[in-house]
DNA sequence: GCCGTTTTCGGCCCGACTGTTTTCAGTCG
């Protein structure tokens, strides 16, 4: 039984609620935690990190955690987590997902009432045993019942294509009302994550409170968490829980950048400024003493944008996409920030499908439609012959279609062109889906994995290996699988991906279909790191999907890649080139 | 428990809102 990192992750994360529920120093907790999270999102497995013996080199793993991860990549367990499970019930976790139950809570209950799991606690709440605890009321009592009906029906985060609309429809609302001047979208969709826990909503305004009560006061507003004078909470019906800050114009800078986040992020910053001999906040830049304390009388400092914050701190302004605290600060003060990929720099898309198979427009219509939106070229890769599903097409009608794609390209005249490729699958035998006698006859080929996706580890691995080793292979497409938020990623040894993408020369995919976002940004980052060629499409099954290209660019972004490493940002002779040379 | 152009020991970001209090602890982001 050997543990992933995401269960190593989970493992830290439960060391440290029950740490804090035990009355452990925050800053101890707090370290399980980051580490958690930095386990969560490494681009590479563990036990390949720990058999470098490069633990310590990860941030916020230092020599103790490093080797209670080596304990559980060798033993399955942690010695010191089955400790702490006979001391604090495990089950007490689970109650501090309940909104507005925290540690002091979920240990009072415990003690008081022996309640060590979540229908306990429901059962005690709604029997009105919970009123009566010191610190507790009525109305506490009843928000815990509704806090735990809330987990109920909760359908965890949304996917960023589905809450970025929704958040840009509010956001219009909030500025139609008189006393808006400006608005912004903040937090996780700001900085551009794949899933958005929820909504960060900012306004600059001298008049918050009919902006707020207008706000708590809207039809799709199932509940209010919270409502204050600057700041409030809603649940939506839709399950998606929005918060609204608003402050004024002056302070609009510190606000936007404050709200953006990530905590971590603001951390740093906040860091920072102490050391520069300011307290900084949402509101402005406080002077402070020596002992950090801030000086009352002395003139605080506003920043009206980002761009002042920022300067402020003897920094470059910051893209929030690298706004994470993954090096994005001391890239900042080496004047090393990357020159980040923009959406004006793409300039085809390689992988989009027509009526061919599963798509709903003719080649003609994809090609008008790409051109329409500044493409200067592109390739038409319909699915393979054994995904019936999609109408895979078979050798027969793939030179078929090659004929049209000809025409089509011959049509469009010699500014636009029109290239002929395929999206075909890595079987799950391991085989690929068209012979190589086949291959050689189309321009560009992607290899993807639709079906099989649940394989293990060896197996699935191996047959994108396969796929990497044919020099035909031009793409892999969306590699690790994913379907956000249902499908997790197919279980790839991505360090043997690299490894032998790196070797050929493949080039790896950001799908900007917000339901993919595959490679996340993390392994994108890797991927340029190690000197693998990115291409970012849409793989789009119609003309509105060609729009969804933002969302890949904001991917790639948030992985640091540059132009420069992403294959559809050259100009057609050069991709020419790179597909001929390569066979 | 991590981390380091103020430190290998002694720090570790900061404020809004709620509910129960009568000045504040707990929770959240």
């Amino acid at each position: 039984m050997s543990l992933t990192n995401r269960d190593i992750a989970t493992i830290f994360e439960n060391v440290s609620v029950m740490l804090e529920i035990k009355g452990e120093i925050i800053h101890r907790v707090l370290s399980y935690r980051r580490a958690a999270e930095t386990i969560r999102d490494l681009p590479r497995d563990l036990r390949a990190v720990a058999a470098e013996g490069t633990l310590t080199e990860l941030p916020n793993i230092g020599d103790t955690l490093a080797a209670k991860i080596t304990e559980m990549l060798e033993t399955g367990q942690l010695q010191f987590y089955e400790r702490l499970k006979q001391e604090i019930p495990e089950g007490l976790v689970a109650l501090v997902h309940v909104n507005g139950v925290g540690p002091k809570k979920a240990k009072l209950f415990w003690e008081q009432l022996a309640i060590t799991t979540l229908p306990e606690l429901e059962a005690a709440a709604r029997a009105g045993k919970l009123r009566d605890l010191p610190g507790m009321g009525e109305k506490s009592e009843k928000k815990i019942v509704e806090g735990i009906e809330a987990l109920a029906r909760q359908t965890g985060r949304q996917p960023l294509g589905i809450a970025q609309p929704a958040a840009q429809d509010i956001l219009t609302y909030l500025l139609t009302l008189p006393g808006a001047i400006e608005g912004a979208v903040a937090g996780s969709i700001r900085r551009g994550r794949p899933t958005i826990g929820d909504v960060d909503l900012l306004i600059a305004s001298d008049d918050a409170a009919p902006i707020m009560d207008a706000f708590v006061k809207m039809e799709q507003v199932a509940r209010v968490l919270g409502h204050g004078p600057t700041k409030s909470s809603v649940e939506l019906l839709n399950g998606l829980q929005v918060d609204l800050r608003i402050l004024e114009k002056a302070r609009w800078g510190t606000a936007l950048s404050y709200f953006t986040g990530s905590q971590a992020h603001n951390i740093r910053l906040r860091e920072l400024a102490l050391q520069r001999g300011w307290s900084l906040n949402e509101h402005a830049f406080s002077p402070v003493n020596s002992e950090g304390v801030i000086i009352e009388d002395a003139p605080k400092r506003l920043c009206a944008t980002e761009e002042e914050v920022y300067a402020m701190l003897g920094l470059p302004w910051i893209p929030p996409e690298l706004r994470e605290d993954s090096g994005e600060v001391e890239a900042a003060q080496g004047n090393r920030l990357p020159n980040l990929i923009s959406i004006q720099d793409i300039q085809a898309d390689l992988h989009m499908h027509t009526t061919w198979s599963d798509g709903t427009l003719s080649v003609r219509e994809m090609a008008e439609e790409a051109r329409r939106r500044g493409r200067k070229y592109i390739v038409i890769t319909d699915h393979s012959r054994s995904l019936g599903i999609a109408n895979g097409l078979s050798i027969e009608r793939l030179l078929d279609q090659q004929e049209e794609v000809r025409r089509v390209d011959a049509e469009m005249g010699s500014n636009f062109r029109v290239f002929h490729g395929t999206e075909m699958d890595m079987n799950a035998d391991g085989s690929l889906d068209y012979p190589d006698e086949v291959l050689a006859r189309l321009d560009f080929v992607i290899a993807s994995l639709h079906v099989s996706l649940r394989q293990p580890r060896e197996q699935i691995t191996q047959r994108v290996l396969n796929a990497l080793r044919n020099s035909h292979v031009d793409l892999i497409g969306h590699p690790r699988g994913q379907y956000i938020p249902d499908r997790e990623p197919a279980d790839l040894d991505m360090d043997a991906v690299f490894a032998a993408a790196r070797e050929s020369g493949t080039a790896l995919e950001i799908n900007a279909n917000p339901r993919r976002l595959d490679l996340e940004a993390q392994y994108a980052r890797r991927a340029v790191e190690l000197g693998i060629p990115i291409s970012i499409n849409t793989d789009a099954h119609n003309a509105e999907q060609m729009d969804l290209l933002h969302f890949g660019i904001t991917t790639a972004r948030r992985g640091w890649v540059e132009a420069t490493s992403v294959i559809n940002t050259w100009p057609v002779e050069q991709f020419i080139a790179w597909t001929q040379k390569r066979g």
